[in-house]
DNA sequence: CTGAAAGCGCTAACAC
DNA sequence: GTGTTAGCGCTTTCAG
């Protein structure tokens, strides 16, 4: 009895058919403000759902049309803001497009990721955006979407390889104007903190702080470069403690993120030198704590709101005008936020 | 053509049955290992499925069933790092329970909360998350969720009036602890920046306040207990203003949360006063910029990671165990962070 | 131990 | 304009 009460709780198109004296298709037609069907039907048969609180079953639409109205956005660490904060932006255009979020982290780790990928295809996910682990080398379970003719919006992480769309950083121009930044406030030995993970991400950065040496005939000085393999604030602060063990060690320093430059910060001033009148600073993403960290670091913008609604938007154009196999990549920029850690060296007492 | 490429791509239970020329009842009770199969059968069933490739269509199992291994989570935004933390826990447990994880964010008003949840019942999740927007008073729609024997689990901001599983922070106790604190660090006219707006966290930090106060036989003075409706940094530039300027301005001020304390520390020191030497500052969440900022802030911690690891544990249990009217409140706590900004009095030249 | 058959709720040919 | 019918893939009585 209970579960005759249970079912009953949700109305079907089937109870409004049986009320109306009509076949469940024109009520299934009506619903839909089909045309063939009569003007006073239609408005009959709606004010009837209305009134009974109709709700269709997404269950069974999405069975029959073997699809679903929601995105799938794979992470790779949810504590991380950056990618918290992509899935805001993500959460905001697929609201408005009348699509649900399921998310799901790989913990960086490939297996995961794959298990991610497989439990959003058998949940028909009608696309997938994703942010690779940094294990992801590997790229079969990527190509079985594709495969599917199932969108994919890769996001930050690139993977050169794989063809289809993209929304990446511009971490090349970033970091590029990092140092070029640096370099016109006076610091002649700029050091760079990287990963070295094989990310694209850190791979770019670590190309755009070449290039701007280049540009400005400044040597490339191979001891200058410390790869720490991730971006922990305990990677900052080893790497700074072997750019100060040196023979000559540098004037300023450019860490792959903020979170490194905080590490690299704390060293410093471990060691009792002065930011920026020692060693000039800067970071990468402009995380909240750049802002308010003694003496504030200069850091690289990296909207991941931005780079979700894009994201999203790129995903939800794909599914609408079915150009499924519309390969778009989209580079985000931002601008640099030059904060006390990179005062010119001239304004140096 | 393409069409029946596409319908290929997936092996139904109904291939497998076909080439074994057994039923697909069989088949779908051999892949369940069944004990009323015989041992051959399933074994050779189950070999042929994983060389096939095969994977269950969710969607049918959904529909058959009218339910889903789904956990709904509707957060009031993003944006915010406590509830993309929740979020991790609640992700991190259900990933293990073989669930899947939809956010939505409320954006803090109660139209688009109704929404959301009704969403989640049109795609049947299982059990739902929530922590509910600063305008949900009324609480039909959660009431509805409910009625309709779906597991619901409210966190962080509490609802009296509504009986379901709750997880809550033990706002009380905590700021109890920050005002004993600065109590006996020295200070002697502690201020409180309050939020008000109605939610139970705010109004509990508040009751928190006013019980260390008078264990301590402190006075409660009502101008030193600002209200400013929200949780920003320029409600806490706001609140101090204001506090500056009484004839009589206190020496220490509890901030309600980290952002709030922030913007009460600018505040200050843009009026040349000396934190802690003059006036000592403590916040609540623990947030990363606390340990960072410039004295580093006393704040007690709040870990969403471990409310949303708690919050989708009780949601899995209820669901597991049938046990779907047992309503279990657990109160998380946590400990307070003791740094600069508090420094007791004593220790001041 | 296994198969036949019905049905979850909705939709879309195909009829008339 | 509207109804009939079949079927999406899976599970679960009910029969044997």
């Amino acid at each position: 009895m209970n579960n005759r009460k249970t079912k009953k709780s949700s109305v079907t198109i089937i109870d409004i058919a049986n009320k109306l004296k009509v076949s469940p298709s024109t009520v299934s037609r009506a619903l839909k403000g089909d045309a063939q069907i009569s003007e006073k039907k239609i408005i009959q048969i709606q004010k009837l759902a209305a009134s009974l609180n109709y709700q269709p079953n997404s269950l069974a639409q999405n069975l029959r049309s073997n699809s679903t109205k929601t995105i799938g956005v794979i992470v790779p660490d949810l504590m991380l803001r950056f990618f918290t904060n992509t899935i805001a932006g993500i959460e905001e255009v697929a609201y408005k497009a009348g699509y649900n979020v399921l998310i799901s982290q790989s913990n960086e780790t490939l297996e995961r990721e794959i298990l991610n990928i497989q439990s959003n295809l058998n949940n028909r996910v009608a696309g997938i955006i994703i942010a690779i682990s940094i294990e992801t080398k590997n790229l079969e379970h990527l190509k079985c979407v594709l495969n599917r003719n199932i969108p994919l919006v890769l996001f930050d992480r690139d993977l050169p390889e794989l063809d289809c769309s993209k929304v990446l950083f511009d971490d090349f121009g970033g970091a590029f104007k990092i140092v070029e930044h640096l370099i016109k406030s006076g610091y002649k030995r700029i050091a760079h903190i990287s990963a070295n993970n094989s990310l694209s991400v850190s791979i770019n950065r670590f190309k755009g702080y070449k290039a701007a040496l280049k540009k400005y005939n400044m040597k490339y000085d191979d001891d200058l470069v410390i790869f720490t393999g991730n971006f922990t604030e305990e990677s900052g602060k080893y790497a700074t403690k072997k750019l100060l063990d040196l023979p000559k060690p540098p004037d300023a320093i450019f860490a792959v993120n903020d979170y490194v430059a905080l590490g690299a910060l704390k060293e410093l001033k471990q060691n009792g030198i002065k930011v920026p009148n020692e060693i000039g600073l800067a970071g990468f993403c402009n995380e909240p704590i750049s802002e308010v960290i003694e003496p504030s670091l200069t850091s690289m913008g990296q909207s991941g709101f931005d780079i979700g609604k894009t994201a999203g938007k790129i995903l939800i154009d794909q599914l609408n005008t079915e150009l499924k196999y519309k390969n778009k990549t989209e580079i985000i920029t931002d601008f640099l936020h030059v904060r006390a850690s990179s005062q010119p060296i001239k304004k140096r007492k």
